[in-house]
DNA sequence: TCGGGCCGCAGACCTAGGTCCAAAGGCCTA
DNA sequence: TAGGCCTTTGGACCTAGGTCTGCGGCCCGA
C-alpha cells in the first residue's frame, strides 16, 4: 500500500468522532484527516480535504447526512461515503443508498470490521448490512419506495404531528375534505390500515 | 487528590464507548476502570468493580438505562450515575431522574465539560441539563409523571404499535369494550387528544 | 393539443374510536 | 371488615376518520 486511505469523519457528538477516530488511527494504512459535525460542515471539508472515504451519520441536526449526500454528488471527483449509523430501522437508510451512499454499517460494528468496510468501500464496493440489503431486494419486487407527493408529505407530517384532519386542513388553508382525500392516499400508498400508523412510518423514517 | 475517580462506561456502541474512554484517559483524576454494553453487564459489573461513577446510556437493547437504574439502587453501597445519552427528547429521562440518576448530560458535551459533570456528581451534586431541570420545574405543579397501570402501559404499547382496539383486545384476550376503556383512561392521563398522540408520546418516551 | 398526474372539493356512506354512566369481582390495606 | 383501586364488561351515544365516486381546474410533457 502506497499511501494511506484518506477518512473524513463526520457527526454531531464529539464522543462518537473521538470514538470512530480512535478506532482508526490504529488500523494500518487508514489515515483520519477531519472531522466534521454536520452536513454543511461535511461538504466543505470533503471540498477542502479530498478525503478518500467519508464516515457519515445520518442523523444530524441541520443538515442531515442524506442532504449532505446530495451536496457531495456534485463535487467533480466525489468521495466514496460510508453511512455509520445508529438508527436501527433500516427503512431511514434507503433514501441515503439512494442519494448514492456507497456502504451502510451499524454503529455497532468492532474496529476491525470497520476498517475492512472502508477499504471495501475505497476498492469500490457497494457495502450493506444484510438489513439493508434485504431491504432493497424486497423492495424492488413488491412496491419499492412509497413515493408520496409533495403536498401528502406536507399532510404526513402533520399527521405525525399527532394532529386532526380538521386542525391540518386549517393548517394547509384547505377544506377537511381535501385533507381526507390526502391522508386516504397516504395510507394506500404506505400500506397501512390508519393514521396512527402512518404517523409511527413517519417517525421510524425520520420525516418527522 | 489522593485516588482517581473510578468510572465504569456502559454504553450498546462500542464506538461510544471507546470515545467516552479516550475523552477521559485524558483526563486528570478520572480513571476508566471498566465498560459494559448493556443494563444487565452493567450491574454485575458495577458489583465487581465497585466504580465511583457510572456513565450510563439510557438507549440500550435489552436491559435498558431505567431498568438498570433501579438494579443499582439495590447494591449496598450504590455508584453515582451519571446519564450521558443523545436522547434529544428530554420527557424519556424523567424516568431516569426518578430512578436515581444524580446527572445528566446529552452525548454532544466536550471533554472538559463531561470531566467537570463526573466530578461533580461525585461530589454527591446532582447535575442536569438545563431541559431537563425545566421540565422537572414545569412537570411538578401541573401533572407530574402520567402514573399509568400496569394494564393501561399494556394496552399503550400495543396502540404505540399501531394496532387497533380490536387487534389489542385480541392479543389481550380481553373485549373491545375493555380496551376502549383503557385507551379512555390512557388519553386522560396522558392529556393527550386521540390515539395517535398517544402512540407518538409512547415512542417519544422510548416506551416502544 | 391531447393526455395524465396533482390538487381541491363534494356527497354518501360505513366504521373505528372515544365518552359517559354504571356495575361487579378481586385484591390490598387501614 | 370497610373502603379504595384495578380490571373487566355492558349499553347508549356521538363524532372523527376513512372509502368510494365523481367533478373541475391546473400544469407539464409528449
Amino acid at each position: 500500500m502506497a499511501e494511506p486511505i484518506r477518512v473524513l469523519v463526520v457527526d454531531d457528538h464529539p464522543v462518537v468522532r473521538q470514538g470512530l477516530r480512535t478506532f482508526l488511527d490504529v488500523q494500518e494504512g487508514i489515515s483520519v484527516v477531519g472531522e466534521a459535525e454536520d452536513g454543511a460542515g461535511c461538504v466543505t471539508e470533503a471540498e477542502r480535504l479530498r478525503p478518500d472515504v467519508i464516515l457519515l451519520d445520518l442523523r444530524m441536526p441541520g443538515t442531515d447526512g442524506v442532504a449532505a449526500l446530495q451536496g457531495l454528488r456534485d463535487l467533480d471527483k466525489p468521495p466514496r461515503v460510508l453511512v455509520v449509523t445508529s438508527f436501527t430501522e433500516p427503512t431511514a437508510v434507503l433514501p441515503a443508498v439512494r442519494a448514492g451512499a456507497s456502504g451502510y454499517v451499524y454503529k455497532d460494528v468492532d474496529p476491525p470490521a470497520l476498517a475492512a468496510a472502508i477499504r471495501a468501500v475505497h476498492a469500490g464496493h457497494v457495502l450493506l448490512h444484510p438489513d439493508v440489503a434485504r431491504l432493497l431486494a424486497a423492495g424492488d419486487a413488491p412496491s419499492a419506495a412509497p413515493t408520496l407527493t409533495a403536498r401528502e408529505r406536507e399532510v404526513l407530517i402533520e399527521v405525525a404531528r399527532g394532529r386532526s384532519n380538521r386542525e391540518i386542513a386549517k393548517a394547509l388553508s384547505v377544506s377537511e375534505k381535501t385533507v381526507k382525500t390526502h391522508v386516504s392516499a397516504i395510507l394506500g400508498k404506505l400500506d397501512v390500515q390508519d393514521r396512527t400508523q402512518a404517523a409511527l412510518y413517519a417517525v421510524r423514517t425520520g420525516l418527522v
